[in-house]
DNA sequence: TATCCGATTTGACACAGATCAATTTGTGCG
DNA sequence: CGCACAAATTGATCTGTGTCAAATCGGATA
C-alpha cells in the first residue's frame, strides 16, 4: 500500500484522532487491491470479514429482493462503507459493486473490533461515525415517506446546486439511472420529472444542471434542515451520493438569479 | 427515581456493561417525569439536552413536512430513544409524542458524552447500539424500496406472527393508523390491504390478527434475512414497532396450520 | 470515421394508492 | 347507560408512477 493513499485514509474522521502506533496495527493487516468496472465485491448476506475504504473510483451499496434492486448509496473516494455491519460482524445488509475502476482497502473486521477496547479515541470517532450514518438513512427515509418523486428530485438538485459556494451549474455526480434509483423512481419517471422542472427554473443538458430560478424550485422543495442536512460535523459516510462537480459556466447560456438569494430563503 | 425502575434500565444493552459507579453517575442526575397521553415530549429541529427512557407507556417517533407526517417508530418501554442526536449534540431529526400515560427518564446529554472517556464498556455497548439501529432503519428503507403497500403489511403479519415461538393469533401493538402510517400508506390503504389479504390466509377481528396458512402469506411476503432480520444480536432500539402481544386462543376459531412448517421455508 | 451498445427519452397505457366523503364501529367518560 | 368523538371501514374517483415498447442519443471501440 502506497504511503500517499494511507495518509489519505488517515485523514478520514474515523482514524484521524486514533494513536499513530494503533493506525499502524490496524493497516497493517489490510488488502489493498484493484477492481475494474461493474464488479461485485459484496453480496448481501455475506459475513462482513473487512472494512471497505474507496481510494479511487467509487462504489454502488444497492439491495435487491425478488429480482427488483435499488441504489442505496454511491461511495465516493476517499471514505469507508458497510461500518455497522463490520463492527457487529454481521451479514451484509447491502450488495456493492464498482462503478468504473476502483481501489479498495479492505481492513479486517476482527482487528476493528479489537481496537475499539485499544484505543479510546478511535471507539469515539466510531460512534461519532455511526450516529452520522444513522441520521443520514433516517433523512433518507424521511424523503421517501413525506415527499413524492418530484419534491425529492428538486429537493435534490436544490441542495446540491446549493452545497458549494456560488454557481447554479454542476454535473450530476451519478448516472441518471443511479439518481433515479437512489430517489425511488424509475429512469422513465425520472427523464419526466426533470422535465416537468423546466417550468421552475431547471435546465438539464445531459448531465449538466443548471438552476436558473432557485426560488421558484425552492416553492416545490421546501428545504428542511431535518431532512436534507447537513449534520453540523463534516461525516459523509451516510447514505447518499457523492457531492456534484460543481463548475460555473464561464459564460452561462442562463439568466442566473443569484444562489445567495435563494439560500437564504431555503430553510 | 425508584429502584426498581433504575434496575430495568440498568438491564438494558446500553448500560448493562459499565461499571455500577458509572451507572450512578449517569442516572444520578436523570429526571423522572410522567405524562398523560399525546403529550409531545420533543419537537423535531430542538436540540438534543436529553437521552430519553421511556420506563411505561410507550413514545411515537414521527416526521412532518408541509403539513404531512409520518410515523417512524414506535418506543415501547423498556428502551431508550433519539440516542444518535443526543450524542452528537445535534439537533432532533424527528419528533416524540406519548402514546397514552408514559413515564420517562432523561438523562442528560452532556453527562453522556463525557461517559465514553470515561468508561470503555460504555463505549462499546453504544457502538453495538448505533450499529443495530442504523441497521434497522436500512433494512425500514429497503422495505420501502423494494416492496409493494401489501408486501410490506404481508411481510409485517408474517415477521411478527412468527417472531413468538408458536401460535398464529396475535393482537396489534399499536392502532391501525399508526401502523399504516409506519408501513408509509393511507388508513384507507392499510383497510383494503388487510381485506385483500383474507384470501390469503390473513383473518382480521379488529385489533385481534389470526394467521391461518402462513405459506400463503409467504408467497406474496418473502422475508430475507437482510430485510426483515432480526438481527443475531437483540438490541431492539432500532426503527420499528413494539413487539406483538402474541396470544394463542385457547380454541381457534379457524383452522391453523403450524407456524414452525410455515417458518422453516420463509428465508 | 463508422459501428455498437447501453443510457436516455418519449409515448401509450395500466394500476397502486391517495383523496374525499360518508358511514359504521368502537371506546372512554359523564 | 348512553353520549361524544375518534378510529376504522367502505365507496367513488382521481392521479402519480410504473410498465412496456419504440425511438434517440451518446460515448467507447475498432
Amino acid at each position: 500500500m502506497r504511503d500517499s493513499e494511507l495518509a489519505e485514509i488517515r485523514k478520514l474522521p474515523l482514524f484521524c484522532s486514533m494513536a499513530e502506533e494503533n493506525f499502524h496495527v490496524l493497516t497493517h493487516a489490510a488488502y489493498d487491491q484493484t477492481f475494474p468496472a461493474q464488479v461485485q465485491l459484496i453480496e448481501e448476506g455475506a459475513v462482513a470479514d473487512f472494512l471497505h475504504v474507496v481510494v479511487e473510483g467509487s462504489v454502488e451499496l444497492f439491495a435487491d429482493w425478488q429480482g427488483r434492486e435499488t441504489t442505496m448509496a454511491v461511495v465516493p473516494p476517499v471514505s469507508t462503507f458497510i461500518l455497522a455491519a463490520s463492527i457487529m460482524d454481521a451479514p451484509y445488509l447491502m450488495s456493492a459493486r464498482t462503478l468504473g475502476r476502483t481501489r479498495i482497502i479492505l481492513l479486517p473486521s476482527v482487528n476493528l473490533r479489537t481496537m475499539f477496547q485499544t484505543d479510546p479515541n478511535f471507539a469515539m470517532a466510531t460512534i461519532s461515525e455511526l450516529a452520522a450514518s444513522y441520521r443520514s438513512v433516517v433523512r433518507h427515509t424521511k424523503n421517501l415517506k413525506l415527499r413524492t418523486a418530484r419534491e425529492r428530485l428538486a429537493a435534490y438538485l436544490l441542495t446540491h446546486a446549493t452545497s458549494g459556494r456560488r454557481g447554479a451549474s454542476f454535473t450530476l455526480p451519478v448516472e441518471k439511472r443511479l439518481l433515479a434509483s437512489f430517489l425511488g423512481v424509475t429512469p422513465e419517471s425520472l427523464s419526466r420529472l426533470m422535465k416537468s422542472l423546466q417550468d421552475f427554473g431547471v435546465n438539464v443538458d445531459g448531465q449538466r444542471i443548471t438552476i436558473t430560478d432557485p426560488s421558484a424550485l425552492a416553492k416545490i422543495a421546501i428545504l428542511s434542515p431535518q431532512m436534507d442536512g447537513p449534520d453540523s460535523n463534516g461525516v459523509t459516510t451516510g447514505i447518499g451520493l457523492p457531492d456534484v462537480n460543481l463548475e460555473p459556466k464561464e459564460s452561462p447560456k442562463y439568466p442566473i438569479k443569484t444562489i445567495k438569494e435563494a439560500k437564504l430563503s431555503l430553510f
